[in-house]
DNA sequence: CGCACCACAATTTTT
DNA sequence: TTGTGGTGCG
């Protein structure tokens, strides 16, 4: 029998043991990762910590069940328990304490980026050990995609259903523009298919958005709605669904099929949702809806660092979470454990100028640190050259390339800090660039491959029909598209009996080749394993031996990539141990940023303010600090969107851990056309105390300042002591595996002659000269592992 | 059919 | 200014 004042202290003793587990986190973060029951809101600031909370969450309902807010006490508990449990911790008082212990697939964890569900994955992996392969640690449009190839069929797709990526979208509505005879002027595709994005968002079907367009008597609206019902007409005759379907499909599937909204909702006792401030509404549907069994949702956000706004992300979802919740508790993740005081104050200080904000002040307990470093440059060239010479003073003390990141607003602005760091040698990387997987020859063999698994795919399909060349013309695949169209079949069957079709009989051989040798490969690949799917397609397609005809540096590497590609195939196998083609082909479709921020590289890191979400680094750079250009031209005068570029701001300058230099031009060219430019609102809203303006040349608005000063001579000396320089010489140089005048063959570059070689920091300055790329100056550290010697 | 040249447009973009 | 996409010619 069990007193009243047993089952206390049972109770007490059992939350006070899983209390100092997680005695390493602040109070704040404690709470909630022991707040179990009903809905979450996690109101986390920049730096906070969120990710180690979210998965020390997990970790304590995988561990200890609903433990830690149970008043329950076990029927069996006895008094040696209660005794075990008071002593502290144990293997059996950890035991002892845990109550219903959650199974790791009953959790669904949802984030938006692939980089951060394999965080996510990592960590887990590393706190609960095996149990984490079970949780759905999953993106959005991965746990969508998982769940569309159980029951896709349900909604008139296959399961083995085709991805769109965003160039494919784009390309359908371009081919249907040229067929309706739409003037590209008054129909950009960028705006029809970001009209179909919100169609999609608010689950407007093509009917239905027609019917509203006609009621609007918008004749371009109603023309829209037009395209819109071809452009979901021909997805889904190729049996594809682009991004925004992967989410809406699922919704419509939860909503019309009780037994497979039963199912999920039974299965996920815990929904987490990651970056909870960027969801859209449809994105917002689901989360609700999965988690609609048991009601336990954490959602985790900063409605501070809303930055998608203009992709349909709406910051309603998280200022309104306690209408939708009204049981929902609150917490806030207010304590920053990246920045130094005068940033996070500067921080503070922009964002309070928001109006539609929670409201939320982060602090910490990290000393001052240095103040901010504006720094006005009469140019745009001046401003990168200033940037370049910051990153070179801190590397000759030592600091590595990797811990410099330069942000701006648009990937435009990037030419000129390339331009500046080239020629001091200094190693970068831009990030946001042309990706692996949009490399024409990548896309083509991927188009090979999604044709293997899905010949509906007209649309891949047309893209390798003659690729490589096989007297396959443009005429021959119209008149195929034509007898499809009469015949009701698809254009993949139309080529496989091409020899029945009077009309075709000069290509007919032609055709049904080609179809042999994809059917070929399909039958292949339901039982072999991808890679050697892979070299069968290589093979019978002569797609590299085609490239392999002219000897031409592109070609080279363009068999460079083609090759790469099976490398990732490889590893992806590997990685999954998974080797059918479907499950790879997902991945890539969701994957856009398979080759990303590799910390082994020692580079300066150069992005976007947006791709910086998430990151942080010792020293940033934030630059074009100008009206006009930050915040751009579009948001001045539009409360709205000027709220969204200065919640921008607040992310560049959440980013920076110790050093923070903005930068703005008086006068800076750009797309061609010279302006001159006020400096940025954003700057004159932080206060001055955690400012250094540097040297201001007169009159800093405009254009009358001398031109060609340099900013080193005539700014006053920092406040700071600057460090002693280390002299290349002194600093711990390694004896170099390469030596003047060796010959070496570099990855990207080719064959070149090591032409210099000059220590510089703990590294060495290299000039090579190149066979076909010409000469190129790299740090051999980072170049090193890139090259090998002939 | 492939390549060269010219016009045109250019916030941001997790999937 | 730079990159891309379309057109026209060899």
């Amino acid at each position: 029998m069990q007193t009243q004042e047993f089952e206390q202290r049972y109770i007490a003793a059992r939350k006070k043991l899983i209390e100092s587990e997680f005695a390493f986190l602040n109070p704040e973060q404690r709470q909630a990762v022991m707040t179990i029951d009903g809905p979450l809101l996690l109101l986390a600031g920049a730096g906070s910590g969120k990710t180690t909370v979210l998965i020390n969450r997990i970790a304590n309902l995988i561990r200890y069940g609903v433990a830690s807010e149970s008043d329950t006490v076990p029927d069996g508990a006895t008094e040696a328990d209660l005794a075990v449990l008071e002593a502290g911790a144990s293997d059996e008082a950890r035991r002892l304490a845990a109550l219903d212990p959650v199974q790791p697939w009953r959790i669904l964890a949802i984030t938006f980026t692939n980089k951060a569900a394999d965080e996510l994955k990592t960590r887990l992996e590393r706190t609960v050990g095996p149990a984490a392969a079970d949780i759905w640690a999953q993106t959005f449009h991965s746990a969508c995609v998982r769940i569309l190839r159980r029951d896709a069929d349900r909604l008139g797709f296959t399961k083995s259903f085709t991805i769109y990526d965003t160039t494919d979208s784009q390309n359908v509505v371009k081919h249907i523009l040229k067929d309706f005879n739409l003037d590209e002027k008054l129909y950009p595709y960028r705006y029809i298919l970001s009209v179909i994005s919100k169609a999609k968002d608010e689950m407007l079907s093509p009917d239905a958005f027609m019917e509203q367009a006609k009621k609007s008597y918008d004749v371009r609206r109603t023309k829209i709605a037009e395209v819109y019902a071809e452009y979901a007409r021909r997805l889904r005759d190729a049996d594809a669904m682009d991004f925004d379907d992967l989410i809406l499909n699922t919704v419509q599937l939860l909503q019309e099929y009780e037994d497979v909204r039963a199912y999920y909702q039974r299965k996920f006792r815990f929904v987490l949702v990651d970056e909870y401030q960027d969801t859209n509404h449809l994105q917002y549907l689901l989360a609700r809806t999965l988690a609609g069994g048991y009601e336990n949702i954490c959602v985790v956000g900063d409605d501070d660092q809303s930055i998608y706004r203009f992709r349909g992300a709406t910051i309603r979802n998280i200022l309104e979470f306690e209408k939708d919740y009204p049981s929902a508790r609150v917490i806030k993740l207010e304590q920053n454990y990246r920045s130094t005081g005068h940033i996070l104050s500067a921080a503070n200080a922009v964002i309070r100028n928001n109006l539609t904000r929670k409201g939320k002040t982060l602090w910490t307990a990290k000393d001052k640190g240095d103040r901010i470093q504006l720094h006005v440059a009469p140019n745009e060239n001046d401003e990168a050259q200033y940037v370049a010479d910051r990153i070179l003073e801190a590397f000759s003390q030592g600091t590595p390339w990797s811990e410099n990141a330069v942000l701006y607003r648009m990937n435009a602005q990037s030419n000129q800090l390339e331009y500046a760091f080239k020629r001091r040698g200094i190693p970068y990387r831009v990030y946001g660039g042309t990706k692996f997987f949009d490399r024409a020859e990548v896309k083509d063999v991927l188009a090979y491959l999604c044709v293997i698994a899905n010949p509906s795919d007209e649309l891949r399909l047309r893209r390798i029909i003659n690729v490589p060349v096989r007297g396959i013309g443009q005429t021959s695949v119209e008149k195929c598209a034509e007898l499809a169209a009469r015949d009701g079949k698809t254009l993949y069957a139309v080529l496989q009996s091409a020899e029945q079709y009077p009309e075709l009989q000069r290509a007919a051989g032609k055709l049904k080749d080609f179809a042999a040798m994809i059917d070929a490969l399909r039958d292949m690949s339901a039982g072999a394993p991808l890679d050697a799917v892979y070299d069968a397609l290589m093979e019978r397609s002569g797609y590299i031996r085609a490239l392999q005809v002219k000897e031409t540096p592109e070609n080279e590497s363009r068999i460079e990539n083609v090759k790469e590609l099976k490398s990732n195939i490889l590893s992806y196998i590997k990685d999954t141990g998974d080797s059918s083609l479907n499950g790879f082909l997902d991945e890539v479709a969701l994957y856009t940023d398979l080759d990303s921020l590799d910390r082994d590289a020692d580079c300066v890191v150069m992005m976007t303010i947006h791709s910086a979400k998430g990151l942080e680094f010792p020293t940033v750079f934030l630059v074009g600090a100008e009206e006009g250009i930050f915040p751009g031209l579009k948001a001045i005068g539009e409360q709205e969107e000027m709220e969204e570029e200065r919640r921008l701001c607040y992310v560049a300058i959440t980013r920076a851990m110790r050093r923070l230099f903005v930068t703005c031009a008086q006068q800076r060219m750009l797309f061609g056309r010279t302006s001159t430019n006020r400096v940025s609102r954003f700057v004159e809203e932080i206060p001055d105390g955690d400012l250094d303006r540097g040297y201001v040349p007169r009159g800093y608005n405009y254009s009358d300042a001398p031109r060609g000063f340099t900013q080193s001579v005539q700014r006053p000396q920092r406040q700071n002591p600057i460090r002693p320089v280390i002299t290349p010489a002194t600093a711990k140089a390694e004896p170099p595996q390469f030596q003047k005048g060796e010959m070496v063959e570099h990855r990207s570059f080719g064959r070149g002659m090591i032409v210099s070689m000059t220590p510089m920091g703990g590294d060495f300055l290299v000039e090579i000269a190149f066979d076909k790329v010409g000469t190129k100056r790299l740090m051999l550290k980072a170049a090193a592992r890139l090259m090998k010697k002939l």
